[in-house]
DNA sequence: ATGGTCGCAACCTTTTCTGTTACGACTACA
DNA sequence: TGTAGTCGTAACAGAAAAGGTTGCGACCAT
């Protein structure tokens, strides 16, 4: 499917900025984020750049600066940064318009697009039942 | 997300050999399936030989060559021809790997990965409910 | 024998995502 | 008031995937 990994890596900041406000620290830097991520920190500050305009998180400038939580993870769900970080529809129509004057060409589109809603709609539904919370206690459940 | 369309082209095709079928005729060339499409044939062979492989449809070679449905539109689902066509997972993972010293880089991949399971079990899902014959009746149902 | 079609490889272009560099803006703190 | 550390953002490079195109051998009904 060509996929991204968008929501992964966001999901991986929002979980790290949450464990180490949990330890007493009040922001994190985008370079903590992008070492634990194994990434750049310019990756990371894109995304949290879409997160922060979802409402989901909040930057501090300057020295001492970083990044720390808008809300609880209990109140954030997969859904919230999926549609922070992803733009687009999960499935494409055609690249160029279908033959018009033909049945199946003119029907195709409507046809799946009114399909495809209805997959979106339930895939939306399974991410809004993850919270970040659990996504945290997943990630320190895992066996050493 | 950066969507592809070989669902789509798929069930395009599929819904225009069914319709072609059921008008009297044995086989249907790539050349009529990719001029209702608008591509290029060889790019409607490409994703017709992996519904071949898949068991849902046949090709005949030779002159008078062509390709036919090998079960009914009816027995046929999306989750059939997307399986069939998409190979990879719908979310992707980090690019590198984290690191794997920090708690949650450590974690974070086992815990994406079951989330990311329970989704596509439920994409599945949805998929199979629909049939190709649902698809086909759709778009014939399209406003004119 | 021939013409129409598939099968498939090879290559190109476009698009998207990710990584990287660079630099100005901002601000806590000395 | 200067400075160091960090964000904000633009610009560009590289990699990967999808789709389009060409070419040609294989196949077979007629």
């Amino acid at each position: 499917m060509s996929a991204n990994s968008r929501l992964t890596i966001a999901a991986h900041a929002l979980a790290w900025i949450g464990l180490y406000q949990r330890q007493g620290h009040e922001v994190a830097t985008s370079e903590q984020i992008a070492t634990s991520a194994n990434t750049n920190p310019v990756v990371i500050r894109r995304l949290l750049g879409e997160l922060r305009r979802a409402g989901l998180v909040e930057s501090r400038r300057g020295a001492g600066a970083g990044w720390s939580l808008a809300r609880e993870l209990e109140s954030m769900t997969l859904l919230d940064v999926y549609e922070a970080v992803e733009p687009g529809p999960l499935f494409a129509m055609h690249r160029t318009t279908p033959d018009q004057g033909c049945v199946v060409g003119h029907g195709i589109q409507p046809a799946m697009q009114n399909i495809y809603e209805g997959i979106e709609e339930t895939l939306r539904h399974e991410l809004a039942r993850v919270t970040l919370e659990t996504v945290l206690r997943d990630v320190l459940a895992a066996p050493r």
